[in-house]
DNA sequence: AATGCACACAACCGCAGAGAT
DNA sequence: GATCTCTGCGGTTGTGTGCAT
């Protein structure tokens, strides 16, 4: 039996997302948390497919993603865990927390696969098969039992995560739709207790980042009386963002006046390493401010964002799942003592970083020498 | 300045698995 | 057990942008 499409094809909305919808779909998620997707475009208003709601938030909305170039540490990750895993780009990611498999499926058909072609040339190799795991190897049995091993990793390492999601929520009461965060295991730069506060304010940054885009785009942005969004093209110069509002009356309507709501969205600081705070806020009469040095575009730093919250917003309470309390609770999290299997966690964790070097050896005697991966480099 | 091309990336499509009914 | 629904995943496409001609 064939599946019903996942939305009425008539009246729904495609191609790239408008800043307002981001708006909209960010304040929904904010208040209900993720998941029931179906709902989300009836409940917002928003013209999407729920599907594509969902894309938007893993893809691009979600806290915690870390945009911009890959570092070369990344792209040998990639390119070993390729070799290891085949085209199985969730795995992959799993592996790279701050990367969306989309991301990094993207990044290896226009960067790595290349660079990997162009090394076979160079080299004469043409023995490795491109998007399978498995070269081609004499013995199928081999193959077979290769693969099969390198599945069962993958599902152990999966199931490690789901562990440390547990016991994150164990500590978060309100973490119930919270698994949208990125793996806890982050071997590439940060101990893991530095970054287990990946917040909703994340989230925000990656709006922000877009706003300010934006509005580079069009630089005469303008404030208007008007309470609803109205989303004028960036080639008309003209934006006017009051509030988010849902022509629905139904539950979760997103409602989000000047100088709350979007204030309370809009604006964080950034505290990484530089201390550089970053913020975008909204007055209120709807007018979006940034600071004017804010390097907006290529941010490879994982800060830690915390909300400016204001005493007094009504819809943003701590039931509701907003930023700031999670974020709140995401610190208190660092500070619970350990458990046994948190000392578990962490101290695989710390193996983890010697689990990548072995990873390398693993990708070699799969398919890839030493000389084919170092040469790309 | 206009055109064509290549590239990068966001978004879409279809399938499959898992859970609910 | 059959069916339905939701979600995750991987492959592919569409579109914007930059560069060369």
């Amino acid at each position: 039996m064939g599946r019903p499409p996942c939305c009425e094809k008539s009246g729904v909305k495609k191609g790239p997302w408008t800043p307002e919808e981001d708006i909209i779909l960010v304040s929904y998620i904010q208040e209900h948390g993720p998941g029931n997707w179906r709902n989300i475009p009836t409940n917002t208003g928003l013209l999407r497919c729920s599907k594509s709601c969902r894309l938007r938030w893993t893809n691009y909305l979600r806290p915690g993603i870390k945009r911009g170039n890959f570092t070369e540490h990344e792209e040998k990750m990639i390119i070993h865990l390729q070799a290891l895993l085949g085209n199985r780009w969730a795995a992959i990611a799993s592996y790279l927390p701050q990367r969306t498999d989309n991301d990094i499926k993207n990044y290896w058909n226009t960067h790595l696969k290349k660079k990997l072609n162009n090394n076979k040339k160079v080299e004469g190799h043409d023995d490795r098969q491109e998007g399978t795991s498995a070269s081609s190897s004499s013995s199928q049995s081999k193959i077979i039992k290769g693969q099969w091993e390198r599945r069962l990793q993958t599902d152990i390492h999966t199931a490690k995560q789901a562990l440390c999601d547990a016991l994150s929520l164990d500590t978060t009461p309100n973490n119930k739709n919270n698994n949208n965060n990125p793996p806890p295991h982050d071997q590439d730069q940060q101990p893991p207790s530095v970054q287990t506060p990946t917040t909703y304010a994340s989230s925000a940054e990656n709006i922000a980042k877009l706003l300010q885009n934006w509005m580079k785009n069009s630089p005469k942005s303008t404030s208007s009386s008007s309470s609803k969004i109205t989303y004028m093209s960036s080639l008309n110069n003209n934006l006017s963002i009051g509030a988010v509002s849902s022509s629905s009356p139904s539950e979760g309507t997103v409602n989000v006046t000047p100088g709350q709501g979007l204030d309370s969205i809009f604006s964080f600081n950034s505290s990484n390493n530089s201390d550089v705070s970053q913020s975008v806020s909204v007055d209120e009469g709807g007018n979006f401010s940034t600071p004017e040095n804010h390097n907006n575009n290529n941010n490879n730093n994982a800060g830690i964002y915390q909300v400016e919250s204001k005493p007094n917003l009504p819809d943003f309470k701590p039931e509701n799942g907003n930023f700031q309390e999670e974020s709140k609770q995401n610190m208190e999290t660092q500070q619970v003592p350990l458990t046994m299997l948190e000392k578990w966690l962490l101290e695989d964790a710390n193996a983890q970083a010697e689990q990548e070097d072995q990873l390398m050896g693993i990708g070699m005697g799969m398919g890839m020498t030493l000389a084919e991966t170092n040469d790309l480099f």
